[in-house]
DNA sequence: ACAAGTATGCACCTTTTGGTAAGTATCAAA
DNA sequence: TTTGATACTTACCAAAAGGTGCATACTTGT
């Protein structure tokens, strides 16, 4: 059952999840307490947020850190491995910062279609 | 609307499709015929393949050719932006391939309690 | 005559994913 | 004393995504 077709296929399934590509790219930054994370994360609802922090921290992306304080105090930072992925995933960020003009106007387009 | 957060965001919305970066890291290294993509990115149905194909032409990144032959015979094959975002998921394909024991490990562990 | 391969389209349905709104415990500031 | 901040949890729901199966039109192989 764990198989994978090939490298891209098992890094897929990694992060696959709306936010989490933008979750491990942010935290390369920093650790992040969660309330942080959440204004980073534009957009996210506190489910979702928090869901896809636990996937990540069982698949060994990140790691949590609870205080113990209260008010509740946690953080979240990277693993070695949570950072390695983080650099695969500079690249597109790049792609994505130099493309960002051609993609938006495309996007346009599509949706000037959807609407009528 | 068309406004991305950053670079990844853009990027992310590009390559949004459970199949897509699949099908682009493939089409990466020979054109082709819409039959063998099928065979190739193992799993998906006719109807995703060809919707995803769609969107990804209209996005400028893959190019439908169509030889007007009977039987039918069309062949899809990369664009330099295509090419470019290809080269982009590379670093991905290669962490995949890097940790893929590691990340096979966890998730026969999260299958695991999923069922009991 | 019949099945198979070719690249799609369409109607329908299930699964997955994500969002909303509420609630919890504790402390500090107004 | 009410409000707000903190980091979550839960139940419920809507939307999106993907899958299934059937149809098409023509040709080649059996």
């Amino acid at each position: 059952m764990p198989g994978f077709s090939c490298g891209l296929d098992a890094t897929l399934k990694v992060i696959a999840g709306k936010w989490k590509p933008l979750i491990i790219y942010f935290l390369l930054e920093a650790p992040n307490r969660y309330g942080e994370l959440k204004r980073a994360v534009r957009g996210v609802s506190d489910k979702v947020l928090i869901q896809q922090l636990k996937e990540l921290e069982s698949d060994g992306i990140v790691v949590r850190t609870d205080y113990r304080e209260v008010p509740p105090r946690v953080d979240y930072s990277l693993t070695a491995l949570g950072r390695s992925l983080a650099d695969a995933l500079a690249p597109l960020s790049n792609w994505g910062a130099e493309h960002m003009e051609e993609v938006a106007r495309v996007f346009a387009e599509r949706d000037k279609w959807r609407r009528g």
